[in-house]
DNA sequence: GAGTGTGAAATTGTTCACAGCG
DNA sequence: CGCTGTGAACAATTTCACACTC
């Protein structure tokens, strides 16, 4: 049987042996002794872990360029997350074919969401409509948002955002390289 | 004067206010007791801390859906990160416009970067090339690297990669999701 | 009085080292 | 004998609390 040992793991991730076998330790002990993780289980036990036994319905808000990349994105689908809908407030978009998906009027969010619940959705639009829309989303029962807006939003506890920002990211290169010369 | 209290700062940044002012007192202490950081002096500091007085040129690799979406990406020329070229390797993209730049050849990666060198790079491409295209990058005396490709890059220690995943974080999502409901 | 700056305490995270299993 | 699982040592981070200044 196929096996890789904390050793292995820690290399290709970039973290120590001992800090891989803690972290899995947490979640149960499944390693064989002497012998190192079957991959077939540990994957599979990763898969449990992250709760992605289920498929997960994705709407995808803002159609523009960066809507149309993460529509585009081969490792959603393949990993579970399907996109439900994609949504636009511009009429030149609306109704038009956005990888396999129909561009839905903003405006049927709502009533969409109420017919077809959705956990998670993805924000791809300008930074001035995001955080109305985050809310609408909230109100329509989305538990989970990833939003590519460069806005941080913070709404209620209960529903998990996460901000990807990236300007930020530049920005701590940036930091990175200034530290690296001093 | 206007100025911003640790408070302030810790709700919009979703932090506690007595770690705001451990985390700024480390960078030197320029807050008024009594009243709080001074908004305009606290920006150039930490514009300073990041490195940012200076503009960074920026090349991008990949002219695909995710490069279109970084070339338009608002925050990055506002914030210091001028793009200074776009390259891709498909014939049907070299040439064509892309937001302002022309697309260039791939093969053109090495005479650019010695002619006119760049700190930071952007690979925007998908994940096969990804490897291969940070080896030449770092080759070519990159020193910082975005990746959005959905690959784990890891080179050089004094090379700075950051890699950014979606598909992780609909993952990450995911984990909190079904966390939540336990 | 309001709000920073900072040691000291509490908490959290990481590394070590080794017993024990395959 | 190699490698996991895990308590115990160690390190880092966060929070507390309060002296001090505006």
């Amino acid at each position: 049987m196929a096996t890789v040992s904390s050793r292995a793991l820690a290399e290709t991730g970039g973290a120590t042996p001992a800090q891989v076998r803690k972290d899995l330790s947490f979640f149960g002990s499944f390693g064989k002794r002497g012998i190192g993780y079957p991959t077939v289980e540990l994957a599979q036990r990763i898969r449990e872990i992250l709760g992605l036994g289920r498929r997960y319905k994705v709407v995808l808000v803002g159609a523009g360029r960066i809507g149309a990349a993460l529509a585009n994105y081969p490792g959603f689908g393949e990993r579970g997350f399907d996109i439900s809908a994609v949504y636009d407030v511009a009429p030149a978009k609306i109704g038009q074919m956005l990888d396999g998906h129909v561009v839905r009027d903003l405006a049927l969010l709502e009533a969409d969401l109420a017919r077809e619940p959705a956990q998670i959705a993805v924000i791809g639009t300008p930074a001035d409509a995001a955080r109305d829309i985050a809310q609408r989303l909230v109100q329509a029962g989305v538990k989970a948002i990833l939003n590519f807006a460069p806005v941080s939003l913070n709404l209620s506890p209960d529903v998990t955002i996460t901000n990807v920002n990236m300007a930020l990211e530049l920005e701590a290169l940036s930091f990175a390289l200034s530290r690296k010369r001093a």
